[in-house]
DNA sequence: CGATCCTCTTGGACTAGGTCAGTTGTTTAA
DNA sequence: TTAAACAACTGACCTAGTCCAAGAGGATCG
């Protein structure tokens, strides 16, 4: 028996949430299109938006641009402190990763990167664009900022696998401390896009600052994820 | 010079974020109304209202519910590891915090009271709802969770003050580990009238739990942000 | 067998209105 | 002087459509 409902949109929401939170529509399964909702709850399109919209604001749902609305699955665990690689924590939570190589662009530092990197004068960067993937679905983008300096030849390296991984056993450099801000914001246009979202939707953006064994910076990291897919999770004891 | 804008949208999107951040709308000042604006613009409301959700998305505005839309001031910074009071860290942000009683329930414990603080008889608690506002504005609700059994008499202390310190003078215990969860989702009812949003519109959720010197679990606390409030900042070295 | 084209479906963007309920400030009456 | 009543204003909620561009899948052609 549902809430008591006074407006359509309530109404229309506690429905979808029922058929999901009963398992009529399973994880990752594709509800109907907007059109056709709008007919089957007697409405229009407009209103049946706004539900969608609410439901995906909650973390019950999520869109595919132009493809339609999925149900959302479990949130992924993730802590930004530990040092496992992202392809280990998903295989812990028994899920399935895939990273892919997007983009690698060399450039000057500026913006976002020269403040993350607190570099002042003219500083060659290489940035590594990458999308991250659970399940088929692509959830996160990131962009990995090096000073060109500290990882001579780094572009000749396979940079679809674990970054940590490379730093330790190419350049012997490991992380001793890190810092990280979680903000949640809008998805720029080259991360909608990789992410199947469109323009301005929302996501979590996580910008991490890592400082190596000596207390150097060593790099800065710039992650994009789908809000429904995660939750941060820290332990002060760990 | 605005970037190329396509868009109805994006051109509204840009000239109201040009406007914002030359200063022309002061920080927590009033925008003009959406009928307002959708006249300036030459466009509906429903034009103007998604440039203004999608503004709202990015951290930029803030909507006060049936009163209009306001600039966002700069984001807090809040590390949920640090042992600060709330009032201790905005006042070292150079801003005003105020915190004011809404109720204190006292039941038994289920659902999400039950999972955070692991038990699994019959426990009473006491739950303790608290508004919190920086420079006038309702930005945080928070609930706090206590084991009645660890409070003897808590009800007839002072509870618009810091529960922290309570904690430590007037029963011994201190905090020594804690854990929290951070979940982009939706506001309840309770939490959304007290924000002054609407039902389900974005919030930030924080579930924490404390551990007192003696590992034992202490409280636990939902907290409950306006996501355009705050961002979460951690260093390991801290 | 692979690429191209075509068609259908999808959400995105937009117009042009209306009703409703809560908020705010002002006026009015005790 | 104070409180109640009122009017104006606000975003929330809702109807009924149109047009467009990108995605998906099948058919066709070299």
């Amino acid at each position: 028996m549902p809430p008591h409902a006074t407006t359509q949109l309530s109404k229309i929401k506690i429905t979808i949430r029922e058929q999901i939170e009963s398992g009529v529509i399973a994880e990752m399964q594709k509800l109907p299109s907007e059109r056709e909702l709008s007919q089957l709850f007697n409405t229009t399109r407009i209103t049946i938006k706004d539900a969608l919209v609410s439901l995906e604001t909650e973390g019950l749902i999520y869109r595919e641009e132009r493809r339609g609305w999925y149900v959302s699955p479990q949130r992924i665990r993730y802590n930004p402190l530990s040092r496992s690689h992202f392809h280990q924590m998903i295989k812990d939570q028994n899920r399935r990763a895939e990273t892919t190589l997007i983009n690698i662009r060399s450039e000057m530092a500026s913006g976002q990167y020269a403040a993350a990197l607190e570099v002042e004068g003219i500083t060659p960067i290489h940035i590594i664009e990458r999308l991250r993937h659970i399940d088929g679905r692509a959830v996160l983008y990131v962009e990995n900022c090096l000073k060109a300096a500290l990882f001579p030849a780094v572009l000749e390296q396979p940079l679809a696998q674990s970054l940590t991984q490379l730093y330790a056993e190419h350049y012997g450099y490991h992380t001793q401390r890190s810092r990280f801000d979680v903000i949640p914001t809008s998805a720029p246009l080259n991360v909608a896009k990789a992410l199947n979202l469109s323009e301005g939707q929302p996501v979590l953006k996580i910008c991490r600052v890592n400082y190596k064994q000596d207390g150097e910076l060593l790099d800065c990291e710039f992650e994009y994820w789908r809000p429904d897919a995660v939750m941060i999770q820290i332990d002060s004891r760990a």
